[in-house]
DNA sequence: GTTGACCCTGCACTGGGGTGCAGGGTTTAT
DNA sequence: ATAAACCCTGCACCCCAGTGCAGGGTCAAC
């Protein structure tokens, strides 16, 4: 049989066994098969599964968001699967809006320091704007 | 004078005054200078400057990480400043190039809902390899 | 049949990023 | 000159995302 224990997923995958078992439990990773023993067995499409959510936490993604990006692959219901779909496009945008205007910065202080004229152009990352739609406790990330 | 106290910063940036203040002890806000009772005085574009902050965090970058971006604005050496920021751009661009696929990805699984067919193509955003630059492999339980 | 590598659960702990409170001083309006 | 609304420091606490350990079972090799 093809499947992986834990701690030959965890191998694959980058990441470590325990972190594996606390992904099961905050419902991000399916919980396996087990084997007579009680092992988990995992299918091998799990790495990029694991994959992905490490590749979505380093996005700024919370566990929760990732959980929720993640659900919309087999949920019930057409036009609620959309209208979350359509919200986390939106919010994906703006991240690839903000990180662009990073980016151009960036190259613009690394043009400067080329340049040896390195009147290091205040990172004015620092421009773009406000962004409605921010919340009170603690903004998930 | 012009100058902001600490809860008028924080209406305008949308913080609270405890997290300017944490801020200042982590090193992402300077000290700004003092009223003759000990209030602190913000110049105006820290209201900017934390709106940076806030992105950056919604971008998963860590606070410490924030720091180095935001010591590029002013640090020493040119050659050195040349180093980090393209360490940063390199980053950044990775960044961008994950949240594409997953745009893509979202754009794709829209697009599926609304012609009804709705055989939801497993989100595989999942595609987008390891990249390498991972973290030790042990077992670690 | 014992050793070593691996797995299980449960639980305590850590570090990052804040948040809130106590105890006390300041400024503004009334 | 008193209340309301701020501000100060220090400290304790919170949640999130793991990490590690104790105490115990499993499996392969010797």
């Amino acid at each position: 049989m093809d499947s992986l224990t834990v701690g030959e997923l965890a191998r694959r995958a980058g990441v470590r066994v325990s972190t594996l078992r606390y992904y099961e439990r905050r419902g991000l990773l399916p919980s396996p098969p087990r084997s007579d023993s009680g092992y988990r067995l995992y299918p091998p499409e799990t790495v990029e599964l694991v994959g992905f959510i490490k590749r979505a936490k380093s996005l700024g993604f919370s566990l929760q968001e990732i959980r929720e990006l993640l659900s919309l692959r087999v949920s019930q219901g057409r036009q609620e699967i959309k209208r979350r779909a359509e919200a986390k496009l939106r919010e994906v945008r703006r991240k690839i809006r903000e990180l662009d205007a990073l980016q151009r910065s960036l190259e613009e202080l690394i043009r400067a320091c080329e340049e040896g004229g390195c009147g290091c152009p205040i990172l004015r990352a620092l421009e773009g704007k406000p962004l409605a739609g921010e919340r009170k406790g603690g903004d998930g990330s």
